[in-house]
DNA sequence: ATGGCTATATGTTATAGA
């Protein structure tokens, strides 16, 4: 079962991007991150049409998750819990049952900038939220993926200049600690478990040439449960889409379960 | 670099992203 998460930053500008690399990629289930859609205008024929089940959460203007999958999609839930007062949709889960059950949860974890700050204190608080729901899937002892933008840069050798970072939300002492809290409860982080070597990037921001300098960060994530973990078999980045006609500024990130 | 570009809606300018 090939998993992917792909931040597509706004479903309405990536109507021929996406499906192109759909059908050369040929994943089995994609988390969506940034549809920058409400439910009701997404293009969800372009996608059954292709064979996918398609659950969204999405959004007016900004933010926005959702679900394709070539299996049925679960018990699907929406928001993440913890605090009635968000309504920012940033957090999708759904089961898709191949030779075995998997739990996926698609996020979209917030950016934090400016810190410190307000904006900074929710991308802290959204991930204690995340870590106590983390800590609840793991008592179902089953295979799950958490999967997403993170907006984390996990170590130095994530970003091409990692000098450039340390005031920065995405990158700063307290953001990479509550992802290692969140690590340390048992998950594994797929692609670094799998790619020790520095240089692999998923975000090269619009401007300033940063794709053609390979100046990247790599913010984009799929955590395992010790149950999904036991079960992978290979990672990759799709990278050479950043290089095509009206690209998201993220590429696809995919994992490969035998699930 | 004080955001150089992109996307969206609030739309001929503002807001957000990372």
């Amino acid at each position: 079962m090939k998993i992917a998460t792909f931040n597509i930053n706004g479903i309405k500008a990536r109507v021929d991007a996406l499906p192109q690399w759909l059908d050369e990629a040929a994943p089995d289930v994609v988390l969506l991150q940034e549809i920058k859609s409400v439910d009701e205008a997404f293009p969800r024929d372009l996608f059954e049409d292709r064979g996918y089940f398609v659950e969204t959460h999405g959004q007016k203007s900004f933010n926005g998750v959702a679900i394709l999958s070539k299996l049925p999609l679960e018990d699907v839930e929406r928001g993440l819990p913890g605090d009635e007062a968000d309504d920012q949709a940033r957090w999708i889960e759904a089961t898709v049952v191949g030779k075995t059950a998997v739990r996926l949860c698609g996020l979209y974890l917030p950016n934090g900038n400016p810190a410190p700050g307000p904006k900074y204190d929710y991308k802290l608080s959204w991930m204690a939220r995340m870590r106590d729901r983390a800590t609840a899937l793991l008592a179902e002892e089953m295979p799950v993926v958490m999967a997403g933008d993170y907006n984390i840069i996990p170590q130095a050798e994530d970003a091409a200049k990692p000098e450039a970072w340390v005031e920065d939300a995405l990158f700063r002492p307290e953001s990479r600690a509550a992802f290692r809290r969140i690590l340390n409860l048992g998950y594994t982080e797929a692609f670094r478990s799998r790619e020790p070597r520095p240089g692999h990037y998923s975000f090269w921001d619009y401007q300033a040439g940063a794709w053609q300098r390979n100046n990247g960060i790599r913010i984009d994530h799929l955590l395992l449960s010790p149950q999904a973990a036991d079960l992978l078999n290979g990672t990759g980045i799709d990278k050479g889409i950043r290089g095509r006609d009206k690209p998201s500024d993220h590429v696809p990130v995919w994992i490969e379960l035998d699930a």
